[in-house]
DNA sequence: CATAAAACCAAAAACGTTTTTGGTTTCATC
DNA sequence: GATGAAACCAAAAACGTTTTTGGTTTTATG
């Protein structure tokens, strides 16, 4: 076994110059006061030596961690969503590109959100938090502005005196259910992701506001509020097909509440694209792979974490203003809407 | 805007109490000799007082951190791998039961895993790290291990010295290789995922034991090694289809890679389960998905990151001696594979 | 050449805990 | 009732940095 490696801290370095340990603090750190000759002597030693400041030293002194935390959620992690991920990519890249290191965690279910928040605020382990799955009334919102701490989300809420990203789902619900008003169907019925959720209501906004705009009556037994463990879309079709509710369109509010109902149309030889059209909403990954592909929207997820971190080092770096960016979503074609076409059986 | 909230550190919660700050820290922390019923009464006014210990004072005093790290490399965040997610569930539910929290950290790329490691380690800001993506020469064990630091891989490397849960990718690939030899196929294509990690070695070796194993010649033209991003399944079944040498069967050691394939197959007409033989490894959510569904392998991911969590947590308590675990994956039928029948056009 | 300003650096304080050290009380035992 | 052990607790040191304070040297200016 080889020997253990040395710690090496900032006194070693210091005394290796043959300087004072404030002064390589201070060249270490981007101070000003210090000759850039010293400074260059100071970091090309400190390298060579291997020294790396203590995390927690550091962070106790100047209460700064130069991290980031992004707390997601449980239903998130439980059946991957790549909204996400991907978000996440953009986040990081920014945040790292200014020093900063982004770290996730899980909050294993609801009551735990707070209390993670709590674990990362209340014991300063990061400098800024980013999370989504906003609800209209928040209260992870309150406990950070009470705490004056910065944070972004992802979606919004009822107030608007924070920082925030967002897609335009009003945007996609009306254009949604408008392409398929277009395409001739009347009987549209919209799978709505769960109504705690701020997005969900503005999905639900858009569809209905297009049915309004072109004169169709909303009929409530068509929108269904749909979970992606408990009522899954498959759910929602079944009981919709045994109410003989069935609609000749379907708008999803996420893709994989889309491919579950598909699914389970087809044990019911109902199929998609061609006996009921369907559009989803968020463009999964397998939305490309089923055959036939699903129609839905694709966000520009990258960009809208990059925008996220942005956000956040602004506020760190001190901009008091709340920050907000809504990003449109872009329609993409496959396989799964089609013209409305009559047809025995499938209209009750 | 309501008044910042301020800040309560052990000394208020001590003089709160009449007590001495060190006795409120031993009672906080579990230590046996404070009397029981000051232990309830700092306890309770703790929570009262909403007090919580800064993260960083005691990381730095104590040297730990209660956190673990989970470093995950950029080419499994890229195009969403549930494979590690569902296991950072098992991890993070075992790791929270003992107090300590798991934080998820990315590696951009290549390069930056080990610069990664180094951040998490040399500036004490976990107790232990984990990660994956392990192969067969693997500099960050080698690093770990110089400098003493606990640590679980999901995979193996070349070396046996060090603790590692990992699925049992020999017997997937025997098992699938076997079974499409039982189908009545011979010309059996096996599309491996890069072999720069240990497991698509041990993938290649089940796949070519079972040809030897029932005498049928190792075709090196049907091994092809594929990347989820550069040369994908598709790749691979286009280059074999342009080749003349198409197979009858194909295994494929990713499900990703598999669905590709298959993708790209059906634009030529040939459909898995109808003219060509497909089997997965890993159950990849979109496996049961598309229809056909994809026969793959199922891994208890879940279990796999609970025992990863436990390794981790017996070597932090002291536990030194590697420990390892390997678990079988289990076949699920679905469509895509089938037996072998001549068919014209399709073999070479 | 005197003086002020700027540049540079060392010493010491500070961050908020945990751990060490040691002292006092209580309790059981002889 | 003396004695040792155990229980309990307070004071102070320590963790490894950054920040503050202040002092010395150099440079610019009149």
């Amino acid at each position: 076994m080889s020997q253990t490696i040395k710690k090496i801290g900032i006194r070693e370095v210091a005394s290796a110059l043959g300087l004072s340990v404030s002064t390589v603090s201070r060249a270490l750190n981007g101070y000003d006061d210090v000759n850039p000759s010293t400074r260059e002597r100071v970091e090309q030693t400190a390298v060579e030596m291997g020294y790396r400041a203590s995390f927690a030293a550091s962070n106790l002194r100047s209460n700064r961690s130069q991290s980031i935390t992004f707390m997601v959620s449980k239903p998130w992690t439980k059946f991957v969503d790549p909204f996400f991920l991907s978000l996440l990519d953009g986040v990081e890249l920014v945040l790292r590109a200014q020093g900063y290191d982004l770290n996730v965690v899980m909050a294993r279910d609801y009551e735990k959100e707070i209390e993670t928040i709590q674990n990362a605020v209340e014991r300063n382990r990061c400098d800024g938090i980013l999370f989504g799955r906003t609800r209209p009334e928040d209260e992870r919102i309150s406990f950070l502005q009470e705490r004056n701490f910065p944070f972004v989300t992802v979606g919004r809420t009822e107030r608007d005196d924070h920082s925030w990203v967002d897609v335009d789902h009003i945007d996609i619900g009306y254009r949604a259910t408008e392409r398929l008003i277009q395409l001739g169907h009347t009987r549209i019925a919209h799978f709505v992701t769960p109504l705690r959720y701020t997005y969900s209501h503005h999905a639900q906004q858009g569809y209905r506001q297009a049915l309004a705009d072109y004169g169709i009556p909303h009929d409530p037994a068509l929108e269904v509020e749909c979970y992606l463990s408990r009522k899954t879309g498959g759910d929602a079709a079944r009981e919709l097909l045994s109410l003989g509710h069935m609609p000749s369109a379907l708008y999803c509010s996420n893709d994989m509440i889309a491919l579950s109902a598909i699914e389970a149309l087809r044990r019911f030889n109902i199929h998609a694209g061609k006996d009921i059209a369907v559009i989803g909403s968020d463009d999964a990954p397998l939305a490309a792979y089923v055959d036939p592909g699903l129609t839905t929207f694709r966000q520009d997820l990258d960009g809208m974490g990059m925008r996220m971190g942005q956000m956040m080092l602004s506020m760190l770096s001190g901009v008091q203003e709340p920050q907000q960016q809504q990003i449109k979503a872009e329609l993409i074609v496959r396989g799964t809407d089609m013209p409305f076409s009559r047809k025995p059986g499938h209209e009750a």
